[in-house]
DNA sequence: CGGCATCCATAGCGATACTG
DNA sequence: CAGTATCGCTATGGATGCCG
């Protein structure tokens, strides 16, 4: 059995289930702009007012990736003013559920937050001293 | 009751669990290197083999970051050649509870994965079509 | 109101080469 | 083996202004 090797481990590859889980959901705003959407049918500026911080344009490119992903229906009302609004779509709904599973964790671990924050601001207050 | 609104709802600010526990570990690497090493201690070499895709040079950065927040021990055995070795410290295995959980579900739903797939694909094909 | 276009600054990240 | 150093490109993302 040349090169076979019992160190030979699987490695952890691009179609990798988790790989291709955190690609689509590994950034700062779309888990949250999902888990907004959870709770129903919602609008483009009631969501930018929820999240503080999110921009008009990456709350924009966040919703059209998620349109374009079939997660996120777009219903644009021709009104004046505009009026448009947001919901998942089953997909989005399955797609929330580990959202909703990360988001319930850390409500219920605000302590290891903390204590991950305490530990960076001593590794830091360390090296610049 | 001037200025209240039954319209205004709770604003998920940069101190909402979820964006804080976000900030830690939403990116392409981190949760996959949590992953990794929950099987128990690795080396830097191994790591590397082990997720295709990921440069040297990013996996120090996330090893060191996470080695800052106090999730990750790291020790150098000063032999030739040279070995370090890593391992997850208390606060790390607590971290990787969410992790292995988006792991667990990105497993138990690749139909969902391929589903969004497939829609981009779709909604690729008819943009460049 | 719900965007899009533009500018611009920085961070992310791979490639490559070098070191103890 | 386990990094560090440097380069350079690209993606991210805020700020601003315009538009229907």
């Amino acid at each position: 059995m040349i090169g076979m090797d019992v160190e030979d481990e699987p490695t952890i590859d691009e179609l990798y289930p988790a790989r291709r889980l955190l690609d689509q959901i590994a950034d700062k705003w779309t888990p949250i702009v999902l888990f907004c959407l959870a709770s129903g049918t919602s609008r483009f500026g009631v969501m930018h007012r929820k999240i503080p911080g999110l921009s008009k344009k990456m709350l924009t490119q966040v919703l059209r990736r998620l349109e374009r992903d079939g997660l996120v229906h777009r219903t644009v009302f021709r009104v004046v003013p505009p009026k448009t609004e947001y919901v998942l779509t089953d997909l989005g709904r399955r797609l929330h559920e580990p959202v909703a599973q990360l988001c319930r964790w850390a409500e219920d671990n605000v302590d290891v937050l903390d204590a991950i924050e305490q530990s960076r601001a001593e590794a830091e207050s360390s090296e610049a001293g």
